[in-house]
DNA sequence: CGGAATCCTATGCGATACTG
DNA sequence: CAGTATCGCATAGGATTCCG
């Protein structure tokens, strides 16, 4: 099987108010290397493929077929193919990806505010055991 | 190298506000396939080691070793062992590991209210090009 | 009980080459 | 330009066994 991003084929089961698994299944959809480098990139508007390729680096081509593949398919892309020559394609945001955003860019800000402390803990912590 | 989670060893480099790799250090760390499950499932407060096992369901204790380990060593999680026999380990969240229940709650909210969307936009997808 | 060590497989994913 | 196809290695991570 191709990288394609996982199914959650093992049926869920709740278990608790502020569910659990439900998060798992986002997470196996934005939580990869790639996605959401991609979707943030999208922010500001349409892009081309080489265009997102570039601004993103380091990323293969492959993998980016693959996560747009795979964002679009949870309709939180789009794809637009201009028949031209040589061809063009455009890949936007849907409304859903545009929603995704807020909580995105919460994580983000909690990430950014928070980075010195758990460089710091991991320091401790690798010095602690690992000199 | 054992599966403990990958590092941002290639520097990053920063390129417009609102950053980008910041949050993929962030999700490198809570967006594999476990460290969520068990953060969300330490909400309730402290948990034992089979504890969390059980509740989870499905991982492995080297998995579960693993993303302690791993929150753990970032300050998200703290353990603490008594020395009793059979021997007990408790895992807490520290302040930092409840910190970050607020992004990854609004994250949960918005999986949850979407789940529906992105269900009907599979199927459409597949169903489009895999009958 | 909580973990560490070893083994083994599935897979992620980069590199490269080819196509319309 | 925007892919698709194939190869190949490195890694994730499950199963199992052993230990204090």
């Amino acid at each position: 099987m191709e990288p394609g991003h996982s199914e959650g084929t093992e049926a869920p089961a709740p278990h608790h108010p502020g569910d659990c698994r439900v998060v798992g299944t986002v997470l196996a959809r934005i939580g990869d290397k790639w996605s959401i480098l991609v979707v943030m990139t999208l922010t500001d508007g349409p892009r081309r493929f080489n265009e997102l390729k570039r601004t993103i680096g380091g990323i293969s081509q492959r993998m980016l077929t693959f996560t747009l593949r795979g964002l679009e398919r949870d309709g939180l892309v789009s794809r637009t193919v201009y028949p031209t020559i040589p061809p063009r394609v455009d890949y936007e945001l849907t409304a859903l990806g545009r929603s995704l955003q807020g909580p995105v860019q919460a994580l983000g800000a909690w990430a950014f505010s928070n980075l010195d402390t758990i460089q710091a803990a991991r320091t401790r912590f690798d010095g602690g055991k690992a000199p």
